[in-house]
DNA sequence: GAGATATGAATGAACG
DNA sequence: CGTTCATTCATATCTC
């Protein structure tokens, strides 16, 4: 349950008051992961913002992520290797050790080792793009793959998140955004007053305020996929 | 243009052994950061030489600081605000792609704190610059300084803006519906915070918070009709 | 549960 | 101005 689709952390709050805006971090998954080192030991160590947003929708098959996480994640990728090389570089002089492959902590598949591979066609924008529709069919990534990247991630359809994964329960419940937080809620008229209490107003996207009667409950029932607010109701 | 005659810091220096424990950067003080934000967010995106000077001179109250240091603020200030908005409008422009359900299972926007953020990536461009424009001396402002400047920073005519003030700041007012109810604003940075309280969150009418930085100014301003919601922040 | 570490996020200081 | 780098802050995870 945390997924900050804004890619939001707080640094340092000098609140004047006392208020805690601790939001959580992006953690991504393993298969996140995996992506993220395979295309980086690929050679596209620096991703062109629009290979980023490619990037950012194959990730997003295993999880919400944001542009910016992935922004976020070659910068510092790239800066720590940077470091980490200059200091392995400069803590020794006279013995030449091996030139050590640095596995990184994190994965290394052995399958993952990019070798004999030749990156080069990255840094040269070759987005055909995926404009229309993300991946409008099943489950094809928009984008032809990158080297190195376990056919698994390409097709599979293990990968492909189902749209529907429970349609037992697809019938009978619905998702609305409230307040911005997805909400099941069940079809057909809604008891606000007992999920909310009574001293509250429900208002829909247009602004206008939605109809209750006096047991609490919405009249006409809610719409999936819509946003709806609530605020304290003004006395 | 102007450069910075070299504040302190260096891009590269390969530290290789001896690491001096001397802060290489400036670290502006919370006090700094209120007046720096204070004078962005009254519309005084990218203030000239003399300003910036005067502007040195007032934060030197709290903690040394050069005019680089200044210069360099407003330019990363500005750059990340503009990248932001973009990134932000480039979300929600799009707005009707095909009814696609789309339902992400793995959604909790947890509306949350509204932080800055920021992050390098997407260029774009024109977007017209805040360029100064001198017509309104005295003060257009009302006040002798920067509107939400706390008394006590408030001695010098130095915030008597010399240049006009961000023309999206102008003092125009707007309408928006909040919570249903039709409300006047300003043009530009709203200060929620002073408006309503800290302890608030505001989201648009397609259930996005509205973003925010620590002072409670919403950050790429409103926009005129549209319905607005604050709901208490859920600690 | 205090330190150590890994790493996401932010930002000052440049670079091109 | 957009982009990139180095540094720093913040938090999650692990360990003893």
């Amino acid at each position: 349950m945390e997924d900050p689709e804004r890619a939001t952390g707080s640094r340092q709050q000098h609140n004047g008051e006392g208020e805690q805006p601790v939001r959580s971090r992006w953690a991504p998954k393993p298969e996140q992961i995996l992506i993220l080192e395979t295309i980086f030991n690929s050679g596209m160590v620096n991703p062109p913002k629009d290979e980023t947003i490619r990037i950012r929708k194959l990730l997003e098959k295993f999880g919400s992520v944001a542009d910016a996480n992935v922004f976020y994640w070659f910068q510092n990728r790239r800066s720590r290797s940077r470091r980490r090389q200059r200091q392995v570089q400069a803590a020794e002089q006279p013995p030449p050790p091996p030139p050590q492959i640095h596995y990184d902590h994190t994965f290394a598949p052995a399958a993952l080792t990019p070798n004999s591979i030749s990156y080069s066609m990255f840094n040269s924008a070759s987005s055909s793009s995926f404009t229309i529709d993300a991946d409008n069919s099943g489950c094809g990534f928009g984008l032809s793959g990158y080297p190195g990247l376990p056919q698994e991630f390409e097709q599979n359809p293990i990968f492909c998140p189902a749209e529907a994964p429970n349609p037992q329960i697809q019938s009978q419940m619905m998702t609305v955004l409230i307040n911005g937080v997805a909400t099941e809620v069940g079809r057909g008229p809604v008891d606000i007053k007992s999920m909310f209490g009574a001293d509250v107003v429900m208002f829909d996207s247009s602004g206008l305020a939605v109809e209750m009667n006096e047991y609490g409950y919405v009249v006409q029932g809610l719409e999936h996929g819509q946003s709806y607010f609530l605020v304290p109701r003004i006395p």
